[in-house]
RNA sequence: GCGGGAAUAGCUCAGUUGGUAGAGCACAACCUUGCCAAGGUUGGGGUCGCGGGUUCGAGUCCCGUUUCCCGCUCCA
């Protein structure tokens, strides 16, 4: 039983009420990149700074870092990514399939699957072409091969190859974590999906530095592995996403990348044709990058343990989710459309997280007449330094209710004629329609209840 | 990159056999109402994705191109 599809509503809301926009727009539009507006920037903001505060400001094991996007080409020959991330494609053009040129021997013609791609008569294969992944740019004002950069691919290198520098810096000890949170590029050969699949994106990666033969009494690499794993399942659900929406999926052998030991990626159902889809990675990097740096820099990177008078190279528990694939699903666990009792006209609500709506608050006037709106605008203006509200005294009442659900708001806040002569005002919950009556000058500790946790 | 489909207002779409564009919703202002998308008046907004061609005349026919969707291929 699959889930509806409620991505191309989305893509409608998202650009009406400003979350996401298509990029150059104007221009036609630019493949598979997109642009977040005003309430989108705030909604993966909020995703973004719970992951920050999850695994770097709540734990005194991982330390943050903000690596530079372009880093020396050679850091991508040690990576494998030079090598490893291009792939010789060579299309049928009778068959109208496309197939790896080195794994042409395990394919079969979609029209004879008895056969191989070629071996029948009217097969016409194009001759092998390279995809690489990678963006390429230069370094310098001008165009020399020996100048040459990429566009990071992952976030991942920037982190190792500053494995030492963090370590030494903060006197951590193995076993010791690395954060951060940046864009990265890929030429995808098929991107789609609205954010799902883009070509710039967002990653929240953290690299968790383990001893390959830990000592009696302490966790063992995989143990920190399965740790990890819980761990971030935890996260996403803490995020509100529903718990019979994600899953594991555990890669085999096939699947493992090149340096991976094991992984598991966390997915979630997107619902619709595109079902259950992967979130986040966590995957068993053990010392291959480390290594691959050490061998390609002539750099030592070796961790010295001063109690125990050992050097060795750390294995790596990575964790890696995409920023957008998460505000994805977030706007996708979230969405419903509901009727509302006595109402023949339903309502489109986000049921977000409320720390994560982009508004926490709308405030409106029940009439413009009284001095509501005077009372109205006080509050915001108490509100405003500590909670993202919008004013909103157009159209009725009913209206504006809705046009705050459409958005996520958790809360609106009513100034009535009862609030002009005693000081309260009503707070309408978004899930449930019930109003509190609220003292206004106990707004910022009511909402700040509400919005922890 | 291949095959198929699509592109008209912010959104969803209509537009007869070619005769220089409409609706609903949304948006803005005002009136009315006053606790869950009520009603009324007025208004803003489109060189019909872009570029060529055919034609007296192209949203409409033809070619190219870009973008999106569906499949295939790829995906750390």
């Amino acid at each position: 039983m699959s889930r509806p599809d409620v991505i191309e509503k989305l893509v409608s809301l998202c650009k009406r009420r400003g979350f996401i926009f298509q990029s150059s727009e104007i221009y036609g539009g630019t493949g598979s990149v997109w642009d977040y507006g005003p309430l989108g920037v705030e909604l993966k903001k909020n995703i973004k700074d719970a992951w920050w505060q999850a695994m770097v400001r709540s734990r005194d094991d991982i330390e943050g870092l903000d690596a530079a996007i372009l880093m020396h080409p050679k850091t991508w020959e040690a990576s494998g990514h030079v090598s490893g991330f291009s792939d010789p494609l060579v299309d049928c053009k009778a068959c109208k399939a496309r197939f790896r040129a080195d794994k042409l021997d395990d394919a079969a013609c979609p029209r004879k699957p008895s056969k191989k791609p070629g071996e029948h008569g009217d097969c016409q294969l194009t001759e092998p072409r390279q995809f690489n992944l990678m963006f390429k740019t230069f370094m310098g004002p001008v165009e020399e091969s020996a100048s040459v950069v990429y566009l990071r691919p992952e976030t991942a290198q920037g982190i190792f190859v500053n494995f030492l520098n963090v370590q030494q810096a903060r006197r951590q000890k193995v076993p010791f974590g690395i954060a951060q949170i940046g864009k990265a590029f890929r030429n995808e050969i098929t991107p789609g999906n609205f954010i799902f699949r883009t070509r710039e994106f967002e990653q929240m990666e953290m690299q968790f530095f383990v001893d390959p033969q830990a000592p009696e009494g302490k966790k063992t690499d995989m143990e920190w592995f399965e740790y990890w794993k819980a761990q971030r399942m935890e996260w996403h659900l803490a995020l509100g996403l529903a718990p019979d929406r994600l899953q594991y999926h555990q890669h085999s052998d096939k699947e493992l990348a090149h340096y991976a030991k094991a992984a598991f990626d966390i997915e979630f159902d997107f619902g619709g044709t595109l079902g259950f889809q992967e979130i986040e990675g966590v995957h068993h990097r053990s010392d291959f990058d480390l290594g691959r740096h050490q061998e390609f820099s002539g750099k030592r990177l070796e961790y010295v343990d001063q109690v125990n008078n050992r050097r060795y190279l750390p294995f790596v528990v990575e964790t890696s989710v995409g920023a957008d694939r998460v505000t994805l699903a977030t706007l996708v666990n979230a969405y419903a459309e509901e009727t509302v009792e006595g109402e023949s006209e339903g309502r489109v609500v986000l049921h977000l997280k409320p720390s994560l709506a982009p508004i926490k608050a709308g405030i409106f006037p029940l009439t413009k007449k009284d001095g509501q709106p005077e009372m109205a605008q006080n509050i915001v203006a108490d509100l405003r330094p500590i909670h993202t509200v919008d004013y909103d005294d157009a159209g009725s009442i009913g209206k504006r209710y809705r046009r705050q659900d459409e958005v996520g708001t958790p809360f609106c806040i009513t100034v009535d004629p009862t609030s002009t002569a005693d000081g309260t005002v009503t707070v309408r919950h978004r899930d449930t329609l019930a109003q509190d009556r609220v003292d206004a000058t106990q707004l910022r500790a009511y909402l700040s209840d509400k919005l922890t946790g």
